[in-house]
RNA sequence: GGAGGGAUGGCAGAGCGGCUGAAUGCACUGGUCUUGAAAACCAGCAAGGAUUAAUCUCCUUCUAGGGUUCAAAUCCCUAUCCCUCCA
């Protein structure tokens, strides 16, 4: 969520700042209603002040032993009037707020503008793209020799699942648990969290309202009860960066780094026929998460070092990758600036997205109530939050098949990985 | 499945329907004292919003949503979460 006070304040900057990533809104109507909640606001706690007065004159009067009668004849109107006016102002209020909720977040300043990926800009490349003396296989042809069977998933629940047998999802456990002791060491907290979540968590970290359609929904016995609504995460951002919701966080406490694997089920409404073969674009896939709460000033650079993290991984792992800085048109609906990292996939012969890293700013703290002490002012304010995967989990797997690959179908074992795989170098 | 108890500031924890935005303790901040620190003592210290140049002032908030009342942390109903006991 955007500040309310820029908002009233200096509504022209920010229709101009969400305009570089083509988001308009009407600036006019919004400052119409904002016009009318303050008058009624005044209003109303015009009245409201009137009400505790005249009631604690009661109070008075009626210990002193006098006649409140009079008194009582005084108010008797002033209740309804107040309902009447915390009712308009409420609706007023309620407009606001599905108007405010909506909007996205503001780009960075170093955030390039444009429209779709094709505007990203190349931040760097590593590693180089093998070349083969032989014909690269994709990984669905060389998971299918390994134990990798879609038939079955489907079977099992149909479309975009996967079922992984013996060294291959050995291979894949081994992954998440290298990635998990690698960020451990970086300093982050690991943590274990709910895959089910309820309808604030998504609000907190900017999935509601606007984004519904792409969440799984469960109802308990059929009820689908606002309340009780759980809804399946999309992404493991959403219950680590909850865990802090609804806090004053002390100094000490800062920078907050946690680590957290976790599947991620997403409905990909609107992705028919795109990537339907293999493992890329999965209704249920694995990732390992970092999540850090920081303040405002350190943000910036904890975006690089958050990357830097996600980059060591593809590193060790021996997988060329690039690094692109989205353009407004890619950036995601509550992030103020994101770094994606693209592995190189011989299969495909194109980087393909393999982790996402966010600085949100203040917009997520925000509507999480996120906020921290400052001892030296005695302000409170909101602090930065930012994640990044550190890997999607799948993709890595499907990155070291294709790119380990050998001539005779054989995928090699990154060196990393073997004391989790029970010291084997190979996989045939 | 049944019967109770609870949810209050950063934390712990009081709180007769009106002078309670909330005692007290801890934490925190400033000061006195000290070579320095600790201890002790003194003082300050909730958040959000409206208004203001700023101060002042005003409004809201004691889990959430309803209700009773001139007036609700306090009474009633519902929901959520936590705890205890019985099956």
């Amino acid at each position: 969520m955007l500040d309310t006070k820029q908002l009233r304040n200096d509504i022209k900057s920010v229709e101009a700042a969400l305009k570089r990533r083509n988001f308009s809104f009407d600036a006019s109507a919004l400052s119409v209603l904002e016009e009318r909640r303050k008058k009624n606001q005044m209003e109303t706690q015009e009245l409201q002040n009137s009400r505790n007065s005249q009631s604690k004159a009661i109070g008075k009067a009626k210990a002193a032993g006098e006649d409140i009668k009079p008194l009582l004849d005084a108010v008797a109107d002033l209740g309804d009037k107040l309902d009447a006016a915390k009712s308009e102002l409420q609706g007023i209020q309620q407009r606001i707020d599905d108007i405010v909720m909506a909007m996205p977040n503001i780009p960075h300043e170093s955030v390039p503008i444009g429209n779709s990926e094709e505007d990203n800009i190349e931040v760097l490349k590593w590693g180089k793209p093998q070349q083969y003396n032989f014909v690269a296989k994709d990984h669905v042809d060389l998971g299918e020799m390994h134990g990798l069977d879609f038939e079955t998933a489907a079977k099992i629940s149909g479309a975009r699942f996967s079922v992984m047998t013996g060294k291959i999802a050995r291979l894949h456990r081994a992954l998440t648990q290298f990635m998990i002791d690698q960020h451990v060491d970086n300093g982050y907290t690991e943590v274990y969290v709910p895959y089910l979540v309820n309808a604030e968590s998504l609000t907190g970290t900017g999935q509601l309202p606007k984004f519904e359609a792409d969440l799984f929904k469960t109802s308990l016995h059929g009820e689908e009860g606002d309340a009780k609504t759980l809804y399946l995460i999309p992404t493991g951002e959403v219950p680590i960066t909850n865990i802090m919701r609804d806090t004053m966080v002390k100094e000490s406490e800062l920078p907050i780094k946690f680590v957290g694997h976790t599947p991620s089920f997403r409905s990909e409404a609107g992705a028919y026929g795109r990537d339907t073969r293999g493992l890329i674009r999965q209704h249920q896939f694995e990732k390992v998460e970092m999540v850090q709460m920081v303040k405002a000033e350190d943000s910036y650079a904890t975006l690089e070092t958050l990357t830097g993290h996600a980059e060591s991984i593809l590193q060790a792992l021996e997988l060329p990758y690039r690094k692109v800085n989205l353009c407004t048109g890619d950036l995601g609906f509550s992030a103020a600036k994101t770094y994606d990292l693209e592995v190189w996939l011989p299969g495909q012969s194109a980087y393909r997205e393999i982790s996402s890293c966010s600085c949100f700013e203040d917009f997520q703290a925000r509507r999480l109530q996120l906020r921290w002490k400052n001892p030296a002012t005695g302000k409170v304010a909101l602090l930065h939050t930012l994640n990044g995967s550190g890997l999607a989990v799948g993709r890595t797997l499907v990155a070291v098949l294709e790119n380990h690959q050998q001539a005779d179908g054989s995928i090699k074992i990154p060196d990393v990985l073997h004391r989790y795989m029970g010291g084997i170098s190979i996989i045939n």
